[in-house]
DNA sequence: GTCTATAGGCTGATAGAC
DNA sequence: GTCTATCAGCCTATAGAC
């Protein structure tokens, strides 16, 4: 930041300025997805990344600033692996199929992101401004895409893109976030199950959509009203 | 309160007390779903309520006494109503279809409730104490149990319930919940298609959990992978 | 039961030394 | 860049008048 040049010594500063960073990132990750943004505290964070509380300001601005900066690195990740899905040229069955893998994924090495995705939807993403917003929307758009090529190309049949798309996404943030509240439950007695593997579940849930979007007439519905 | 005995007097007294809670309890519906526990401040809520923010203390015994009556006062009708779905003779196909239609007119008339409910979970339940827990847990219960029926009665296939029901109230918490922020993405812009109606969505839901757990091979999965 | 005024605690931010 | 000390603001809760 202070020169144009680098010599050897602003190597040195730089890798210890980005480890306090990282920290503070990690860390708040964490924390935010715990408690939410008003809950979450500076001083926890900081104590929890082993920094001083000063540096969320000198670093980051301030409380509101770490809290973008953790939206932002997470995202772009996110965005680009779900980005690469929309150039395949397989159908459309197996593209989501691997997007409901590669959910998985993601959340598996960060299972505490869907949590801070769940909590920016529910305050009607009031953390989201102009340079965030596309980006989030991004991973929402490239569901909806896959859905609505399949229906085009006649591998699915004819639903509504949006609201299919809200309810995979939905059923897997769902999940994925509320794992600490399963163990909880599952700890205090109050849920008898064996606990489910994300692995599981990923695979129930490509089942699931596979065969809700499956085209041609449904072979036992029950009753139709 | 004061008396054992009730003359007319009193009656109108506690009139005017119901009044206030009522209020009180609406209005801490709304902020609190909007704006999670913390977020929210007890001025907002009585301001909201038309109420002096005092009265929070009196009634309730402070924010989180509020916060926890809300949650009573809501949940006791959400058990009942999908209580009696359990006693029900029909088959477990008709059930599931009517319980998301249950789900879809319970959050009509409070729409904030699913927002309320999602927020729970993802502190880990946080506000759940050993009263309110079982509660909670119950309505998650009868949802299982009726997978579990219609299995165990041929009408679905073998499925995980628990993997099943998270998809599905997973599906229908996101999508009532995230209302507010598709409401704001449509007047931003950033949605161009027309936003479906909570019945458009019920009737959705209904369709695609019928036919993911129809018994029977699936017709046309795409790739067996 | 309701309201006003205020106490008391906690939190985010920063000035200034190193 | 990092840390300590401190401050100003906000928020919940309540004492006390009506």
């Amino acid at each position: 930041m202070s020169k144009l040049t680098t010599d050897n010594k602003d190597v040195k500063a730089v890798r210890e300025v980005e480890k306090t960073r990282r920290a503070l990132l990690d860390a708040g990750l964490e924390v935010f997805a715990a408690e939410g943004f008003d809950g979450a505290t500076v001083e926890k964070i900081a104590r929890r990344a082993k920094v001083n509380k000063a540096m969320i300001s000198y670093h980051f601005g301030g409380k509101q600033g770490l809290y973008k900066a953790i939206l932002r690195a997470n995202f772009v990740v996110a965005v680009e692996r779900v980005q690469a899905l929309r150039e395949s040229k397989e159908g459309a069955a197996v593209i989501l199929k691997r997007f409901i893998e590669e959910f998985g994924g993601m959340v598996a090495s960060r299972p505490t992101l869907p949590t801070m995705m769940l909590r920016e939807v529910l305050s009607g993403g009031a953390h989201l401004d102009e340079e965030l917003m596309p980006a989030f929307l991004s991973v929402f758009a490239t569901v909806r895409e896959i859905i609505s090529r399949g229906i085009r190309e006649g591998e699915f049949r004819s639903v509504n893109p949006l609201m299919t798309h809200l309810s995979l996404v939905g059923g897997m943030l769902f999940f994925f976030a509320t794992g600490p509240f399963r163990n909880r439950l599952s700890r205090e007695g109050f849920l008898p199950t064996k606990m489910p593997e994300p692995g599981d579940f990923i695979r129930h849930m490509q089942d699931f959509a596979g065969r809700a979007l499956a085209a041609g007439a449904p072979q036992n519905q029950g009753v139709e009203s």
